[in-house]
RNA sequence: GGGCGCUUAGCUCAGUUGGUUAGAGCAUUAGCCUUACAAGCUAAGGGUCCACAGUUCGAAUCUGUGAGCGCCCACCA
């Protein structure tokens, strides 16, 4: 026999096969021309970060593609990196610093940012070893990292040529500030909260006059930087008023009051305070009014130096009040509603953003999004789910330009030197020596850096070689890109995928992936998102350590449907190890009868069973659908199907039959249950690999080689993946053994409700029509052993004995002649229960039948199905009703 | 305010072009240590498929309306 330990410890086996795929370098990818490239890129984490549940599942359904695509003979190449992350790590450095008392700009510039190369040097590596801990098998040769220099040189190159372009321009444009990380930042980095706020309402004295206008407003503080109150052209109580002055309490400033159809009139008062330097409508309003645009606001968010005491200084939240507290001096302040109103916040720093002026380089989107929302629409862009495809198009079809300055020193430099002498602007792949318009060398480069985006929407391209320096080919670009599918959580599909899909199709003219899958977002049993500030999190590491990483991917990836999100906890890893448990098992018992090493016979040389054949089929059946599912991303499905072939047909009825065979003295019998055994679970473990590779790899190198599975590879990950064509099919005798199925559940069934103990061995009688008597004669000996009878005899002609219970099913009638032990007044009543669930089914059958419409309408194959049900139906009822009445007897 | 999606067993969800008696896993109940696995085996119970209306011979599935929930986008002070 093969030995094998009572049960599987991930332990003793999941370091040691990845460290053997390491050092044969199976997760290596080459150009090779021969071979068909399947690439997936993958979403580089933070630097610093931590492996969380939303790695554990995005990751493990890209290994599931990639290791499958790798056993179908793709040359498969799954890119790995990380990203520099600006703002994410420049923060977690900040912190740590104020742990020790120290400040970024107390450090300076150049030594904060070697801090965050220290950070990284440190830190940086942790996540990837986590990945190899879930058995991630990405081409770490590739191993790829945004501040690379190769990298950076392709940023360069972007902006450079964007520049040149006139896609890249620097303006001074209302930015969302972030108050706390003073920088700004794009758009897509605010999200947009509701929160209680007040509309307070006050009046603002009209100049020479001594009459008032009336404003609503849910930020007063920024009243000291009006300059202008507007009302709607067509409002009745304010029209005489257009063009007269205002007198701004507190800075004692005139600002006019002027007509714009922005206004509503209905709301709140109908006059609105202007604020262009702190508002996006204000802004715009202030454009078209040519008004003076005034920031009181520093980049900490306190009141500006020419802001007038008592305001001066403070911070913006307290200002309001303090300004509320003065107009109310004044006798102005009339009163204060609650209101709700959505409020912008950063994504990082959770602060309220701060619109603010000021001077930001910005790539122009339009002409980049026309192409990209293009392909999607022409379906050479395909979204898994399908429903992402609006939401990509409404973005790229409403694009705002992209802010890319960040006020930050964690990233990519902005290529821009400014000349002291002509105030002209160079930029360059090398760094300027002189100035390009006037030849001054007292040159002085942006002190901003480039949004991470920046970096990462160059992922399709720049790990793989690009840009290539002169006549260069970019062998590995050109046979890797366009990649196979990204899959990504849909949250930055604004933010890295449509940017991905615009600079690819922009420098290379082609896709960067065909297909985007975007993976579940993971929730907690309250469907609350895994976040680090509520703790409900699992870590992924914590149950890898506990139940193993097969156990882990597969778990997340079965409780994973396309998009949406998966809720789960804790014990629900507990399903996974008990699945690989159960697989071990399943190993044990058939290498109870195997030598290691052993030479089995091919199929084709064998007698095989009815069960083997079903069985053979059953593996047929399950490639197809796995690899179909694969196809179509239906990731779960797969699994799924993985799982009842192991559990539910391998297990439960393969090895069951099998025992029968095995525990007998050798011969040929055996030799051919143990061949078939050997040859579908080789085939369950090829199709399991990529979900679960540590497990199958282990028990593959012990289970002997099948002669139908040809020549072994070294490793299960490069063998090759069963497919429906490369299985025997046996479709007929799949279909009759599924009677013997339902003969014996039937017995099963009958023998439990009526209380018979398990060991109580009955003889089993079986009425067969003709038409399958021999497949049940074939039969007998697995119904006895699996319904646990005495004896089985079966036949047409074979008649009840006795006091029989009875089990009834399509083409068969069993009976349990079991004189004395039964409880006729129970069997009458379990009769007659059935008698009327037959009934039901088949009145309604009989009904839909006699319906002319139905007769007449419906096609042919429904009305066969129909009939042949009625018959059958009726056959049940007519043996149900004969054992009735013999009961009687 | 706009868009997208969801509502099926106690829970989490399948149900792909409308067509047998609507499924699975978990949970529950009952009986079993039957020789790989009690991390197991066998069986049972449990659903007016959110509501209403419509299309159809036939609707969980298609259409409309409504209710509840979720996500994304959006400049109403």
């Amino acid at each position: 026999m093969i030995e094998l330990s009572a049960s599987y410890d991930h332990k003793s086996y999941e370091s040691q096969w990845y460290e053997s795929a390491l050092k044969h370098k199976y997760f290596s990818s080459h150009v090779n021309t021969q071979k068909v490239p399947y690439t997936i890129l993958m979403p580089p984490p933070n630097v610093t970060s931590q492996l969380h549940m939303g790695h554990g599942l995005g990751y493990s359904i890209q290994d599931l593609l990639i290791r499958w695509k790798r056993m179908l003979g793709f040359e498969a190449c799954w890119l790995p990196g990380t990203d520099h992350a600006g703002i994410a790590t420049q923060m977690m450095v900040e912190k740590e610093l104020e742990k020790q008392g120290q400040t970024r700009r107390g450090l300076g510039r150049e030594a904060f940012f070697q801090k965050l190369v220290e950070w990284k040097e440190k830190y940086g590596g942790m996540i990837l070893d986590q990945f190899k801990t879930m058995g991630f098998s990405c081409d770490w040769d590739r191993l790829a990292y945004t501040m690379d220099p190769k990298l950076s040189e392709a940023v360069r190159h972007v902006f450079v040529e964007l520049y040149k372009e006139g896609l890249i321009y620097r303006g001074e444009r209302l930015v969302n500030w972030d108050t706390v990380l003073q920088t700004a930042i794009s758009d897509d980095e605010v999200e947009n909260k509701e929160v209680n706020g007040a509309l307070y309402y006050y009046r603002y004295p009209i100049d020479g006059t001594d009459e008032f206008i009336p404003i609503a407003t849910t930020r007063p503080e920024t009243m000291l930087g009006d300059t202008a109150v507007a009302v709607n052209p067509e409002d009745e109580r304010f029209k005489s008023l257009i063009g007269k002055k205002v007198r701004l309490p507190f800075v004692d400033r005139l600002i006019p009051i002027i007509a714009d159809d922005y206004v509503k009139s209905e709301f709140g008062t109908g006059a609105v305070k202007i604020t262009p330097a702190h508002d996006p409508n204000d802004f715009e309003i202030g454009k078209r009014h040519q008004l003076p645009f005034l920031n009181v606001m520093t980049d900490i968010g306190t009141m500006a130096d020419h802001v007038p005491e008592p305001f001066r200084g403070l911070d913006r939240f307290v200002a309001r009040k303090e300004v509320i507290k003065g107009l109310k001096q004044l006798g102005l302040f009339d009163e204060e509603k609650s209101y709700k109103t959505t409020v912008p916040h950063s994504e990082r720093s959770k602060t309220i953003i701060e619109p603010r002026l000021s001077m930001q380089w910005f790539v122009k989107m339009k002409d980049l999004a026309a192409p990209a929302a293009e392909v999607a629409r022409n379906g050479q862009l395909q979204f898994h789910p399908e429903s992402w495809k609006k939401t990509y198009l409404y973005w790229l079809d409403n694009i705002q330009d992209w802010c890319i300055s960040r006020q930050l020193w964690w990233g990519h430099r902005i290529p821009i030197w400014y000349c002291s002498d002509c105030q002209g602007l160079s930029t360059g792949i090398h760094d300027p020596s002189s100035c390009e318009h006037c030849g001054s060398t007292r040159l002085k480069q942006d002190e901003d850096v480039l949004d991470t985006w920046f970096s990462s929407w160059l992922w399709p391209m720049s790990p793989f070689g690009w840009p290539k320096e002169g006549d260069q080919e970019l062998k590995d670009l050109d046979y890797f890109n366009p990649t196979d599918v990204l899959v990504t959580a849909p949250e930055i599909i604004f933010l890295w995928v449509a940017r991905m899909v615009m600079v690819n199709l922009k420098f290379l003219n082609r896709l960067p992936f065909k297909h985007v899958y975007f993976n579940a977002t993971v929730c907690d049993k309250q469907g609350r998102k895994f976040s680090k500030t509520l703790g409900n999190g699992i870590d992924p590491l914590e149950v890898v350590e506990k139940y193993g990483a097969d156990a882990v991917r597969f778990t997340a990836i079965s409780l994973a449907p396309l998009g949406g999100r998966v809720r789960m906890e804790v014990g629900d890893f507990e399903n996974g190890a008990r699945f690989v448990n159960k697989i071990w098992n399943a190993a044990r018992m058939v290498f109870q009868h195997l030598e290691p090493g052993q030479q089995l016979p091919r199929l084709s040389e064998l007698q095989l069973s009815l069960a083997d054949k079903w069985l053979i089929h059953r593996l047929r059946e399950t490639s197809d659908k796995v690899n179909k599912n694969l196809e179509s991303f239906r990731v779960n499905d797969a699994v799924d199907d993985l799982y009842h072939f192991i559990w539910g047909s391998y297990c439960d009825w393969g090895l069951e039959c099998a025992k029968t065979a095995l525990s007998g003295e050798s011969g040929p019998d055996k030799l051919r249950a143990l061949s078939v055994l050997v040859y579908t679970f080789e085939g369950a473990l090829r199709l399991a690999h990529p979900l679960m590779p540590f497990v199958t790899e282990e028990l593959w190198h012990k289970l002997p080689s099948h002669p139908d599975w040809g020549m072994r590879p070294a490793s299960l990950c490069v063998a090759a993946y069963p497919q429906e064509h490369s299985i025997p099919s046996f479709e007929q005798e799949s279909q009759d053994w599924k009677i013997v199925q339902d003969i014996v559940s039937g017995v099963r069934s009958v023998r439990q409700q009526m209380g018979l103990a398990p060991k109580q061995e009955l003889p089993v009688i079986i009425r067969v029509d003709q038409g399958i008597s021999s497949i049940v004669a074939e039969a007998s000996e697995w119904i006895k052993r699996l319904a646990r009878a005495s004896q089985v005899s079966s036949g047409p002609e074979v008649v009840r004995q006795g006091q029989s219970l009875t089990a009834v099913g399509k083409g068969f009638e069993v009976y349990l002649p079991v004189q004395g032990l039964i409880d006729v007044d129970k069997e009458r009543k379990r009769l007659q229960t059935e008698e009327q669930r037959i009934q039901k089914i088949l009145s309604g059958i009989v009904a839909k039948l006699e319906n002319e419409n139905f007769v007449a309408r419906a096609p042919e194959d429904v009305l066969e199905q129909n009939r042949a049900q009625r018959q059958n139906m009726e056959e049940q009822l007519h043996s149900i009703r004969k054992n009735l009445s013999a009961l009687e007897d």
